[in-house]
Parts: C-alpha cells; structure tokens; sequence
DNA sequence: CGGCGCGGCGCC
DNA sequence: AAAGGGCGCCGCGCCG
C-alpha cells in the first residue's frame, strides 16, 4: 500500500490511497500530521512524498517513524538523468513537473531538529501554500532553476505529488530494467529517511575527550585572535630555519616565496612536494600544517558549533553526489580526522557497533563484471592478499595500488605499470572498467549496476571537442581535447564503480535499518513511556553514523551482539539484492566497541 | 563588506 | 610516497 501525502488547502494536508482513489481518503491539519501517520504506519504503507527532508523531521520531532518511503524529488533525479528510462522521458506525460527543482540535489535549510524532546512541534508544521506568500513561492516559479534554499516542497498540492508519482511509476515500469530501478528508488529513499534519523539522533561525542586530543596535539585553548601554542613554536623553528622572519606561513604565495629563496625547489607547498625535499625547515612545517588543518576543522570552534548536549548532528545530503554517495553540508562529517573519533564514545550502558565493508569497490567491480576470477581473490577476508596468492603481482601494496589504479584510470607510476598485469588476470573487470572510460571520453552517459547514470559533459567540455574535430584545428586544439576526453573518461570508468558501491551501501543500510527496529521489539524495554515521550530513538538501537562504508550503530549494551549479527546478515543481503547469486562476497570488519578509535584496531 | 576561485588537505 | 576517482571546509587573496 502506498499512502501520497500533500499539501490540501490552507494548512492541511492531504492523504491519498492511490490504489482506491486520487481523491484524499483523509484531510488533516499539519499538526495532526504526526498521529495519523503513527496510526496508518501500522499498515506498513510506502509514503510517498515530494521531499523526505522536507517532511520527515517534523514527524520524527514527535517520535513517528517510517518504514517506507517515496522521496520524489530523489527519485525523479535518476529518472531523469537513467539511460534506462532514456527513451521515455521528456514529452507529454513523461514531462518533469515545473514544482520538481532540476539539476543536483542540494542542502535543505532549516531541516535542524531540536535535541529530540517532548515540546510542542506544532510550530514546525507551519508552511506556505503552494505558490502561496512569502519566499516558497519558488515551488510555482517555473523558471527556477535549481532547488533554492527557500523552495518548500512540502506545499506541493497533493494531486501534484500524486500526478509525480504516477510519472515516475510509469517511467520505471517501461524502462530496460524496472526491477532494478524499483531496487534502487526503494534504497534512495530509505537513505532519505535514514539521513533525517542520523541527523535527529546525532552522533554519541564527548567534548572532553575532545577537548584532551586538542589539548595533546596543540596545547591549551587559545585566548581569542591567538594561535595554539604549539602553532606558534612550530611556526617561529619554520621562520627561523627559512631565514624568512616575516613569512606568514598561511600564505601559500608567501611561503611558496620564502621556501624558494631559502634553496628549496618546489612548485607548491603541498605536503607531498615538501617531502620529496631535503631541509631542516620542512618537518616543522609539515607539522605546522597538519596542526593549522586540525585547528581550523575540527578544533574548539568546531566543538561550539557542532556539538550540542553530546551530539554531533551534521546535515547529510542522500544524493548529493553524481555517483549516488551522499555529501553533508557543515561540519565536515565525511572527513572526521581519525585523531578527533576517539571523541566519539557510546553513552553509559551503550555500544557502538562499527562495521566497514572491507575492499567494497573491488569487490563491487568483481560481482559487476561477473568476474569469476576477482571474485574468487575476494573469497575469505582480504582481497589483496588474494591478488597475491594468484600470483598476480608480489605483495599486497601491489595489489592495492594496481586496483586502485584500475579502478581510478592510473597510467603512470608504479601503479600505471602493474595495471597490465591485473588486466592480464582479470580481463572481464578491466574490460568493464576500460569500456565505462571509452563510453565516457566520447561523451556518452555510463550507468551503474542499479541504474544511475553519470551526467553528461557540460557544454565546455563538448565545444573542446568539436572545435579539436575541426579541419583548422590546431595540434594544440588536439591535444587539449584528447586530454579533456581522458579526464571525463576517468571520471565515468570509477562512476561505474563508486555509484554502484553507493547502492550496495544504500541497500546495506536499508536492510539493516528494520532488522534493528525488530531487535528492540523482540526485547522490548519495561519503560514504555520513553516511546510515548516522543523520543525516537530512547532504547532502541540506530544508526548514527554512514560514511561511504562504513557505519555506526549505537545501541544498548545488551542489544550489541544481536546488532552484529544484523548488521552482518544486511551485508550479505545486500550483495544478494545486487549480484543474485554470483559468488561474490562482502566481508566486514566489526567491532564492539566504547569509542570509535577502538574499532581501528 | 560579501562572494568566489584556488591551494591545500581531511575523509572514502 | 604519489598516482588515479569522489567530496567539503579552511584561509588567503582578489574582485566588485
């Protein structure tokens, strides 16, 4: 059953049963929202609405979960891009509704949360009518051209949403490969609805531990407009050495001028170049960088703006890449430095349970190619050494470097010359990743295993192209061309790659995400009047945390090996749901842990 | 003053 | 050790 949900005249809001009627078997006030989705959830429906981050917060503020949803706007982003459904698109009904922002899927503002509590949310319920006053006339503004940060898609008008809907269904079933995107929507939108919890239920931080890694690496917190201590006696050894009293070493033109007059020959002051130098000023001022980098990220300023009552609530944005990762809009919680996650501690009475899928992309190109052959490397726990034991090359950093550089289009370097002989090996998953470069270098779209598709070149790219095709071209134009078509080449043989681990992790997550709501019903906890209270997340165990990977769940103590055993069986189902019964595996590294920092080992 | 491109670097 | 793909955030420095 599916239920479509839309705005219905001033301050309602509409919900449809396709199945029956397109008319609303039921119209609420926003603020009854949450208690009849409570109601109807017991009939398992899939929701189908313009925008999970639009409207899930406001359900989840009250306590209300979801099993299932539909998220439009994410789905009608692979719809419209798939050469699955490429045929179809465009004309008639197949057309893109005006209300549907185009182009990528961007941050939402204003989707914070509060710390879950018992207050009245009602207020959060108040929104604009469609093409009503005020800045979300955006939604009827059919020259928008991307989804601004003030469009409100929750004021669509339900026989929108559900006209949307029917598109997109159409779409799907006249497509090559329906199964395959109905897999993929489904796993989209439940990283839709799990990228609104991760943010409701934050990440488990403790600001002392924190503040105690800081305070190691840069000394005692700095007094307003100072540098940390140890900043500034790294930073004085640098000029001294440098004979340079002046430099100010986060200038990158400065120093850049400073090292060269001191006799070092470098073109940047990248840490790499640096390294390759022989001078006592470089060891301090790599470590003066690495400091700078950790103050600037992820230091005091950090702690004050992220984290709140022990949680780090960073925005994540399902989709929000091209190959179907997610990206995060503020605090950086795709690049927590590893010094920083020994911060990361499970509450009294918790657990983390961290799990990351070992040598995922490799594995994902072996069930991709049906590669028999790579896969079998794969069988047991590390791939690598599996190369090795074939006889492929020697050791295992061999093996890493030679499939990295299969998998990102590496032609120089150790990498670049070990290749040959992994496509030797393995010649269905280099043919696979050689054809995704080949399709992508004359511009076509390349498409993952579940059916995304890369975004075609932009219009500079092309016009280098035509105008090296030209009878006046010069061996400049040529060149310039041929190395454009490499770069956008390399770009869709890893998209192939990357996007369809994407959808393993989605999927993974998906998987898992009711397998841990069935653990807190099947032991369920004395004190009910946590649930009741509002707060979704008290004594069951979740998510919090997904990158790439890799995640987190945190969960009661006694809760955590069940959690393992979840987590380990939605990782095995998720290489089911993508390659059936290809023997390909996905091992995971797990661990039970306190902090974060423990699971490394 | 804010906006933006860039170098650099954190993560996968 | 970097190389090759994907990101976001920082400070700097230039621009209007």
């Amino acid at each position: 059953m599916r239920i479509v949900v839309g705005a219905a005249g001033a301050g309602r809001v509409g919900l449809v049963d396709p199945s029956v009627s397109a008319d609303p078997f039921e119209t609420v006030r926003v603020d009854e929202l949450p208690a009849i989705v409570r109601t109807l959830e017991a009939r398992r429906p899939r929701w189908v609405w313009s925008d999970t981050r639009r409207w899930y917060p406001r359900l989840l503020a009250d306590g209300v979960r979801v099993e299932r949803a539909h998220d439009l706007l994410l789905a009608a982003a692979i719809l419209d891009q798939s050469t699955a459904t490429a045929s179809l698109r465009g004309e008639g009904s197949h057309a893109r509704p005006q209300w549907l922002p185009s182009g990528p899927v961007e941050a939402v503002q204003g989707t914070g949360v509060p710390a879950a509590s018992s207050a009245s949310h009602a207020s959060l319920f108040e929104f604009d009518d469609f093409g009503g006053a005020g800045e979300a006339g955006g939604a009827a503004d059919a020259s928008a051209p991307g989804l601004h940060e003030s469009s409100d898609l929750i004021g669509v008008p339900v026989a929108a949403v559900l006209a949307e809907h029917a598109r997109q269904l159409a779409l799907v079933a006249s497509s090559n490969q329906p199964g395959a995107l109905r897999l993929l929507l489904a796993a989209e939108s439940a990283g839709a609805l799990i990228g609104v919890e991760l943010h409701a239920a934050g990440l488990p931080w403790h600001r002392g531990v924190h503040e105690r890694v800081l305070e190691g690496e840069l000394g005692p917190k700095p007094a307003p407009g100072r540098k940390p201590a140890r900043m500034e006696e790294l930073a004085a050894e640098v000029r001294s050495l440098l004979a340079a009293p002046a430099v100010n070493l986060d200038s990158q033109v400065d120093l850049l001028k400073a090292l060269r007059r001191a006799g070092i020959d470098v073109e940047s002051t990248s840490k790499w170049q640096l390294r390759e130098h022989e001078h006592p000023a470089i060891e301090p001022l790599v470590a003066y960088k690495k400091l700078s980098r950790l103050y600037s990220a992820n230091a005091w300023s950090w702690l004050d703006e992220w984290v709140v009552d022990g949680r780090f609530r960073p925005d994540y944005v399902p989709g929000g890449t091209a190959t179907g990762r997610w990206a995060t809009s503020g605090g950086g919680a795709l690049q927590l430095p590893k010094n920083v996650r020994s911060a990361v501690v499970a509450d009294p009475g918790w657990a983390l349970v961290v799990a990351d899928a070992a040598q995922l992309e490799p594995r994902v190109l072996a069930g991709l190619a049906h590669d028999e052959s790579m896969a079998e490397a794969g069988r047991g726990r590390d791939f690598y050494s599996g190369i090795v034991g074939a006889g492929v090359v020697e050791t295992r950093d061999q093996a890493k470097v030679a499939i990295l550089g299969a998998m990102y289009g590496a032609t120089t370097g150790e990498s670049g010359r070990l290749v040959p002989r992994l496509a030797r090996a393995y010649p269905k998953a280099m043919a696979l990743v050689d054809r995704a470069a080949a399709d992508g270098e004359r511009g076509a779209s390349v498409t993952t295993l579940l059916g995304r598709s890369s975004p075609p070149p932009g219009e500079e790219w092309r016009s280098v192209q035509s105008r090296a095709s030209q009878p006046e071209a010069t061996p400049a134009d040529e060149r310039r061309a041929r190395s454009r078509a490499r770069d956008w080449g390399r770009f869709t043989r890893n998209f192939v790659v990357q996007g369809t681990a994407a959808e393993w992790a989605l999927c993974w997550m998906a998987v898992l995400r009711p397998k841990l709501v069935a653990i807190a019903a099947a032991a369920p906890d004395p004190d009910q009047r946590a649930h009741r209270s509002g707060a979704a997340f008290d004594r069951v165990p979740h998510l919090v945390y997904y990158l790439h990977d890799e995640i987190i769940v945190h969960t009661p103590r006694e809760r955590a090996d069940d959690v393992a055993v979840a987590v380990a069986a939605a990782a095995a189902e998720a290489g089911r749901l993508l390659f059936g019964e290809f023997p390909v595996e996905f091992p995971l590294d797990l661990a039970i842990v306190d902090s974060y920092a423990l699971a490394d080992a």
